[in-house]
DNA sequence: CCCAATCATGAAAAAACCTGCATAAAATGT
DNA sequence: ACATTTTATGCAGGTTTTTTCATGATTGGG
């Protein structure tokens, strides 16, 4: 097998994801390149922060917290900054679906206590953290759960979540750019997020400012399908200022 | 099983603050290195302040709290044996479906790192547990969760387990006695350990002594359709006579 | 006080690592 | 099209890390 240096790179990010480690002896059989070569791909996604290099490959980045550190999430206030304006959507009575991640969970932690709604997920966290709130329903999508995005994922989640019409979707994400619109660099994360955003009537985006013109391997879907992008900019920002033509509502 | 030393870093900090303390050579086993590995893991642990290392083992740094705190230790180790007991019966490739409650919660707490099984359940506590495992498969049963037992319950979930043949079905239990059989006081719960028991090869019933011979309204099953009953009494107590008269291993 | 379990130490081997260099491929400039 | 630069890869070597094992010393319960 001859694989490109980019190749490598998204192979072995796909792999950390997965398992949430590598062996470089293992990943070296695999691609068929020396362990030198796999060294210094590891090296440089460890550079960039997406893998934690270690004595004889890579771990998840999300490694740590999956064992244990409840606290410490990479630039929470501004996540709560977004958590804030994106509660201001949810009325009462409507079904709303979302994924996973931490800008979700902080939406979890603000929802108004009075709030009467439906929440259906498949982020184990996010079901933790909506189950403790007084008065909402709370639906899990069933499947298999996948350690590195704590989500479950797989062809049952995606046939469940398309017999949903919810109202709103809440989705956390990864990048986007105008070219590549929204992208993600796990498959079955994808195939998700892609179902969710089809089952329902408005698609909200969280992310903070950081992630905006970034793209990752894999699209989830273009920019002009989302309804609304929430960061943590005020909504005039320059940054947003291309999305703004596009007719995406900024928050 | 391989295990890179950052792993078992965290492997053993997650049994820290899970057990409040580890054994070095129950370590070793577990993640089949030498002692001298563990001793020298344990040693770096502490050098950070993890944890703070004893002879023969290793403790939780909140040692001092937690050993004067009157957090219900006792019925608790009852529940640490019944899980040993428990767990020695699950073998690798092995599909395991479980319920929630206390017990099964220590039993995911014991599951040995190197176990290679997949686990079904709709207790979200279970699934949070079960995702800390570095190499079990964790398959959520999706549905409505219910905010007192925090399990999935409804028809979807009847269903999916219905689709299910399990080797092994693991149920904490609220109350057994020969004339009523297993029973419980919760229809939605009730619904789904009916049907868990109906998908599996093997019915094992995890329970503390106190709650034999006693029972409450509503009927799961009777005795006869449990395989295994697994209690912190030794096996051959005089308590579990009559069950084990009626075929029922006692565990 | 005794003895088995646990520990510390150092040696040795294996695995993984880093560095520099040679080669080849790709990109760039003329 | 050709030369030059840049980038990517493999390999040889020497270094470091990790691990096990052997050897006594130490510990702590009975």
């Amino acid at each position: 097998m001859l694989m490109l240096k980019r190749e490598r790179h998204a192979y072995i990010l796909h792999q950390v994801n997965l398992h949430n480690k590598v062996l470089s002896s293992n990943l070296s059989v695999d691609i068929n390149v020396s362990e030198d070569t796999i060294r210094r791909d590891l090296q440089e996604l460890s550079d960039s922060g997406k893998v934690i290099k270690v004595h004889g490959g890579a771990l998840s980045p999300s490694f740590n917290e999956v064992y244990y550190s409840p606290t410490q999430v990479y630039s929470r206030s501004q996540k709560k900054i977004i958590a804030q304006k994106a509660v201001s959507l949810i009325q009462d009575g409507m079904f709303v679906l979302t994924g996973g991640g931490s800008t979700i969970l902080e939406l979890a932690r603000v929802l108004p206590p009075q709030l009467k709604a439906t929440f259906i997920t498949g982020s184990i966290p996010a079901v933790v953290e909506y189950m403790h709130h007084p008065t909402i329903e709370v639906i899990v999508i069933g499947d298999k759960v996948s350690k590195s995005s704590k989500i479950t994922v797989g062809g049952e989640a995606v046939d469940k979540i398309r017999q949903i019409k919810a109202d709103l979707c809440f989705l956390g994400i990864n990048a986007i750019d105008i070219e590549h619109g929204i992208t993600d660099n796990d498959w079955d994360v994808v195939q998700l997020k892609k179902a969710m955003i089809e089952s329902s009537q408005k698609v909200i985006c969280l992310t903070i400012a950081e992630k905006i013109n970034s793209f990752q391997p894999i699209q989830i879907c273009t920019v002009s399908q989302v309804d609304t992008i929430i960061t943590e900019l005020p909504k005039d920002d320059k940054k947003m200022q291309p999305y703004r033509q596009m007719g995406i509502e900024i928050l």
